[in-house]
DNA sequence: TCTTTTCCTGACCGTATGGTCAAGATGAAA
DNA sequence: TTTCATCTTGACCATACGGTCAGGAAAAGA
């Protein structure tokens, strides 16, 4: 990376090895899960010393802690989408192509976050608990509104959102079962397309939106 | 169990303790991860010496081995269902039974699965090339005669396919956090029929079946 | 009964891992 | 330039882990 001359700030410094330290991580933990992940791999990943990831996070607990962290606000960001819609087919519609992107976007990710929760959310269940909750009931709430306005089919609003979660996170989770049905070849742009679109469609036209 | 003064013969004293055994493996490897998961664990779960478990399993790795081999035919068994059925109604709406009857069984199971799907399916690759691959053809020619036959809308049968199985295991896999959002209770026998029911008319709504 | 085969297990070993530390390097402040 | 705070890192430590083994217990066979 920035290999220049110039000596780097403090901030600066301090800023870039998180960083670097943090993709690494995300990277390691996606790929071997938390007990099988070592600082030692995640350390020659980003290209430091050991004791330096020590310095910056002082337990692997708190560098996976922050990873996870991460990915529940890109989570919350994508959450974002689905408010101010009309209705379910922009709104949904929207949803479904936010998840994707990040199941595109941030596979790894979406690993962490998968096998965190898989595992019994040892450090998010407040997240669960708190926010995770409180959106889900909110726009189980929007759901319900759209179904009282005669917008769409009245599904259960729950198993709607599980639904969508499960199916677009599917894409960034078993990828790698995906890559290999489809030849041992990752998805081509044109292949996502397709993926986004048979969603939207299965979905939208499965609660009766289209 | 069975502490009755009659000796076990060998055999059965072999059977009984592999099942110990690869129970006992089966819920620590879902709960830990392979990495997070010991040797010493999986023996106090079973109530066995931990050397006894590399008497009968040589290494953690042959242990795993024989736990995923176990899951990936519970798998195929289900996935039998949805053949000798004339339509997509019958077929796909048992299909989703049984695996959401697999959900709700084995939820061990289906996180180990997962689990080792999402890191790379080290263990499980020649059967994702092989047994899986040729099912899922099979499988997609099916759906697409349904199509032609004009039983379904025409959607991307390999997409199809994919929402069915996130959909389904999404229930056993993220179970802790449905759990969570459902007040910190497991889902109850109607829910679990509501689940069911809820993933099978919007699926096959979806797919233009109803 | 005697022999053979299988099963059981406490004690042990080498290694890898998370984490520590002290001493030095480097950028900021005076 | 001098002082101070922050950053860097090789060497080190205690622990936990997967795996081994020898010797005994128990069942099967003769």
């Amino acid at each position: 990376m920035s290999d220049t001359a110039r000596p780097l700030r403090r901030i600066e410094i301090r800023q870039q090895n998180e960083t670097l330290i943090l993709q690494a991580a995300e990277k390691v933990f996606a790929e071997a899960g938390f007990g099988g992940a070592t600082m030692q791999l995640i350390a020659d990943m980003a290209g430091l010393p050991k004791a330096n990831l020590h310095y910056y996070f002082p337990t692997k607990e708190a560098l996976y802690r922050q990873v996870v962290q991460n990915i529940f606000e890109i989570w919350l960001q994508a959450a974002g989408s689905m408010d101010r819609a009309p209705g379910p087919v922009e709104g949904i519609g929207a949803y479904i192509d936010a998840k994707m992107e990040i199941s595109r976007r941030h596979p790894d990710g979406s690993k962490v976050w998968a096998s965190e929760v898989m595992h019994g959310a040892p450090v998010i269940q407040d997240y669960l608990e708190t926010t995770l909750r409180d959106w889900t009931t909110g726009r189980a709430t929007l759901i319900q509104r759209w179904i009282d306005e005669g917008k769409m089919a009245p599904v259960d609003p729950e198993h709607l959102l599980y639904m969508l979660w499960a199916t677009t996170q599917h894409y960034a989770d078993f990828g790698h079962q995906i890559e290999t049905l489809n030849g041992g070849k990752p998805l081509t742009e044109a292949q996502w397309r397709a993926a986004k679109d048979s969603v939207k469609t299965m979905i939208l036209r499965g609660i009766g939106a289209l």
